[in-house]
RNA sequence: GGGCGCAUAGCUCAGAGGCGAGAGCGCUACCUUCACACGGUAGAAGUCGCAGGUUCGAAUCCUGCUGCGCCCA
């Protein structure tokens, strides 16, 4: 797109975000600007983005999140780093196969009917569809995404990393295959990884069974459970070697009521005494700890529930084919008629969920695959605690240790068709186990037979996403781009993925490269709603980036996410929030309407180059703008985008639009004096500049747009403006540099004191009912010559920005009649107001004002006539409370003269 | 049960040993003045959750308590 179309945008009095957002965008992309060259030049800063997933649609936690890492990327852009900001998508496994059965499902198809390789066609054909609509979704916020290296999980590149990872750890012996209970979704039929099984607190039942002791039916014990049903698989019953009033029973037999099957009482220190009657049921192949029980005792491991979470064969026919809470309830009134039903209490407890579909997992004993956690986790505990990999706010990394140092081995196989299929090949005719990178050639060194068959597993979606910072850069392959852009700057994500994603990157990272794969990991808040709650679909309490975006412009949505977000802290959000983000952008936009409107007066031939005669307020707005470059630079080193962009606003609405736009105006408009409207507009656009290289981050439309037409414009009326503006474009412009002799503190704090003199002119005219324009004759009396001098020299800005006239200004002048009197720091200001003065409202005033300063004086010296303070407070702060001190009582001594004079 | 976080103006939140505690929104009054009413100017508004402690000095550090939220078991 051509420059001048871009500038080619109506300034009206309202930003219109809706006119310009797209055009712009497609002026970077068609510019090349996202991309990241690995010959060009520049420190390397490199980010992945959390791959999003493909079945996704964005809400504002992605919102937030991009947002934060196109802060960082475009800051860094403009610092000069050869910055790289890696997208894609993640593959989901479980979520996509879910979607696209459903899809079948509308049309009466279950998968099984398709088979294996036509259902993964159709889910390409899904992917191709409608995997690319959250990708669009962030190109509406601005994103500097490298979008020609776009990755997928399961691309060609992405699994062949995964296949080598795979053998690589398997040849490392760091991956095994057993016979295990897992975590099981019978809705997805599937195992899951411990962590992607959600726990609730449920409020369900305890149930003491009776199990009766073979040889005498009399004799019994009671047996409590919160599964009924898993009775049918009981292999044993269990109690603490240390509790007395069971010890006599070790070695007994049971009868299992209604199974009939004989069972051993067994000892277990695991068994804890307190809980229920302290004898339990021993079920070894429905629960993880009577799993362990089963092996220390060599128990039979009898499955009772098949992957539906339905009831087999094992549990009896009467039970067979029921689900297994349908056969709870059946269960137990079978129980109740045979009396063997001892009682029932309420019981908390708590119940695992599947993360993606919700349903109660079954502890399930199969077949899986595992990786060996505890060498991988060693190595990530020890990055971090090397400091080569550092968390922000550093709480996190507690949270990410404690994880790793009491992880278990990771269940890596899935039940499903979706993802990288196992590269494990088993021998038809023995089962001889080949892992290897294509069907083995060879015959099986076993038995000799040439048939083998790929094992139908597919694996963790979060296997794949563990290599996600290598992988993209072409890893296991060397190239450019890994040697260049790897191991990464910075990863931008939510807590909620540290154990699932943030962890097995570290590890995976340092397995497989040798190198932490980012050396910053900074994790921000969770958008909440207005109450607080977790924004959800099935509450419908999101709110819609898109819709927000179409509402109030996508500048505006990414400001007020940023200034929401302190460090770490929840966000909690609603729709008016972003009216903030809209009011700073229009702000922003007026802002640089007025002073595009001053560059572009004819009034000033470009040739003529006219002198240029800077005023205090030129040189002081100088030195704001680089107290917040050096302020904002700082806040984003430290990862503080909020506090960055909190600075910006202060700055350029209370700084240049409050104080240096007004001053500036009046002297533009007064036309005399041409140098100094020449210094005024040179300052402005000057100003203008940095200022919207500081926003770019933040607002990259707004101000790409308005640094665009500031570029053409300068050169009319700004030239020293315009020649610095040489860059391509905003988004590839230089970020400002702080020079040492930066700031003019003194110019700063005079600056200060004048404001607070224009302040209470203000203030008076309110209280009399004047007229804001109603000028004020007006006489300064000055406690010293140096005091006296700041007020001299700058009169015509008092009396501009204030309203004032015939000021007088000096040392210790005596009050005029028929004025009011304020107290500035130890300067007296006398408005004079003929006819508007009534003595007893100015004393009531004036004594308000005594009682006000006592009280402070009195708790400032109570502070100084203490000896240990004196002694132990820091010098500066003892002085810093004297000159209070000080400063006070003569402020005081001044309210008491002017009372004294009004008699 | 264990761990972490939060509690400050009506609301949302900053402030992390030393200012007489701040911002945005909302509220009150005045102002359609020529960049902006998505604006300007001025203002009202606080027992910094409660109780102890440390300290010359605590919203800030420590202990306990109460309430809310999150994570793990």
């Amino acid at each position: 797109m051509e420059t001048k179309e871009l500038c080619n945008i109506e300034i009206g009095t309202r930003y219109e975000p809706e006119k310009i957002e797209h055009r712009i965008y497609s002026f970077w992309e068609s510019e090349n600007f996202f991309h990241a060259d690995p010959s060009g030049g520049g420190e390397p800063y490199t980010i992945v983005i959390p791959p999003p997933n493909v079945t996704g649609a964005l809400h504002m936690g992605h919102a937030l999140n991009t947002t934060l890492q196109d802060i960082f990327v475009r800051w860094r852009r403009m610092q000069g780093y050869n910055t790289l900001w890696m997208p894609g998508t993640d593959h989901a496994g479980i979520a996509t196969q879910n979607v696209v059965e459903q899809e079948l499902a509308g049309e009466g198809i279950h998968r099984r009917d398709l088979g294996r390789e036509k259902f993964i066609k159709r889910v390409w054909k899904w992917k191709k569809e409608y995997g690319d609509r959250i990708t669009n979704q962030l190109k509406r916020l601005g994103v500097s995404l490298d979008w020609e290296r776009e990755r997928f999980t399961m691309d060609e590149g992405l699994s062949k990393a995964v296949l080598e990872t795979f053998i690589t750890l398997y040849e490392k012996g760091l991956i095994y295959r057993g016979k295990y209970i897992i975590n099981w979704c019978p809705r997805c039929c599937t195992a899951l990884a411990d962590d992607e099984v959600e726990h609730e607190e449920h409020e369900g039942h305890l149930w003491y069974i009776r199990y009766n002791f073979k040889n005498n039916h009399r004799e019994y014990i009671s047996v409590a459970t919160t599964r009924p049903e898993t009775m049918l698989g009981d292999t044993a019953v269990a109690v603490n070697p240390e509790d007395h009033r069971y010890k006599h029973l070790i070695g007994r037999s049971l009868v299992l009521p209604v199974i009939g099957r004989e069972i051993p009482v067994i000892a277990d220190p695991w068994v804890d005494p307190k809980f229920g009657t302290g004898v339990v049921k021993v079920t070894p192949a429905h629960d993880p700890n009577d799993f362990e029980m089963g092996r220390r005792h060599d128990l039979e491991t009898i499955s009772i529930i098949d992957e539906n979470g339905d009831m087999n064969i094992n549990a009896g026919e009467q039970f067979e084919g029921m689900d297994r809470f349908e056969c709870r309830e059946a269960l137990l009134e079978e129980l109740r008629e045979r009396e063997e039903l001892e009682g029932v209490e309420p019981h908390v407890h708590s119940v695992g969920h599947c993360y993606r579909c919700h349903v109660v997992i079954e502890p399930y004993l199969s077949d899986q695959w595992f990786v060996r956690m505890a060498p991988l986790a060693q190595k990530a505990i020890t990055a971090t605690d090397g400091g080569h990999v550092t968390f922000h706010p550093g709480r996190w990394r507690d949270f990410y240790k404690s994880w790793l140092e009491n992880v278990r081995d990771w269940c890596i196989s899935r039940q499903i068709w979706w993802g990288h299929r196992l590269p494990v090949y088993y021998c038809r005719d023995c089962g001889e186990v080949v892992v290897a990178r294509q069907t083995p050639e060879k015959n099986c060194k076993e038995c000799g037979s040439a048939r083998y068959e790929q094992d139908e597993d597919v694996l963790d979606t979060w296997f794949s996403s563990a290599l996600w910072p290598f992988s993209t850069l072409g890893w296991p392959g060397d190239t450019e781009e890994l040697q260049r852009y790897y191991p990464t700057s910075t990863l931008v994500t939510d807590r909620g993925i540290i154990y699932f994603w943030v962890a097995r990157m570290v590890m995976m990272g340092l397995e497989l490269t040798g190198r932490p794969p980012f050396s910053d990991v900074l994790i921000h808040g969770t958008i909440l709603d207005e109450m607080g709650r977790k924004m959800s679909k099935s509450l419908g309490n999101g709110i819609d980036p898109i819709e927000m975006i179409d509402k109030y412009g996508a500048d505006a949505v990414r400001f007020s996410l940023i200034m929401l977000t302190t460090e770490g802290q929840d966000v909690k959000l609603s729709e008016s929030k972003f009216e903030m983000g809209r009011n700073f952008a229009n702000k922003v936009w007026n802002a640089s309407r007025f002073i595009l409107m001053n560059l572009e007066t004819e009034e000033t031939k470009p040739a003529e180059n006219p002198a240029q005669k800077p005023e205090l307020e030129d040189r002081w707005i100088l030195s704001r703008s680089r107290a917040a470059t050096e302020k904002i630079t700082m806040h984003l080193e430290a990862f503080q985008a909020n506090e960055a962009a909190r600075t910006l606003y202060d700055f350029f609405w209370h700084d240049f639009c409050d104080w240096y736009l007004e001053a500036a105006k009046e002297r533009i408009q007064s036309g005399k004096n041409p140098a100094g409207i020449a210094a005024a507009r040179e300052t402005l656009a000057i100003v203008l500049d940095t200022g919207l290289r500081l926003m770019h981050p933040f607002l990259p439309f707004l101000s790409e747009t308005l640094w665009r037409r500031l570029k053409t414009t300068a050169g009319r009326s700004a030239p020293r403006a315009a020649a610095d503006m040489d860059e391509r474009a905003l988004i590839v412009a230089d970020w400002p540099q702080v020079p040492e002799h930066n700031r003019d503190r003194k110019l700063e704090s005079n600056i200060d004191y004048l404001q607070k003199i224009i302040s209470a002119s203000r203030k008076l005219r309110k209280e009399k009912g004047l007229a804001e324009n109603t000028p004020l004759r007006t006489v300064i009396s000055a406690p010293d010559k140096d005091t006296a001098d700041i007020a001299e020299k700058y009169k015509s800005f008092l009396a501009r920005m204030g309203v004032m006239e015939d000021i007088r200004v000096g040392v210790d002048i005596e009050k005029p009649p028929h004025s009011a009197t304020s107290v500035i720091n130890t300067t007296e200001v006398f408005f004079e107001l003929e006819g508007l003065i009534d003595t007893e409202v100015e004393k009531a005033r004036l004594k308000e004002q005594r009682a006000d300063v006592l009280d402070h004086i009195d708790k400032i010296e109570h502070q100084l006539d203490n000896p240990d303070f004196l002694a132990n407070a820091p010098e500066a702060v003892v002085n810093r409370q004297k000159a209070k001190s000080k400063e006070l009582r003569s402020k005081l001594e001044k309210i008491i003269q002017n009372l004294a004079d009004m008699g």
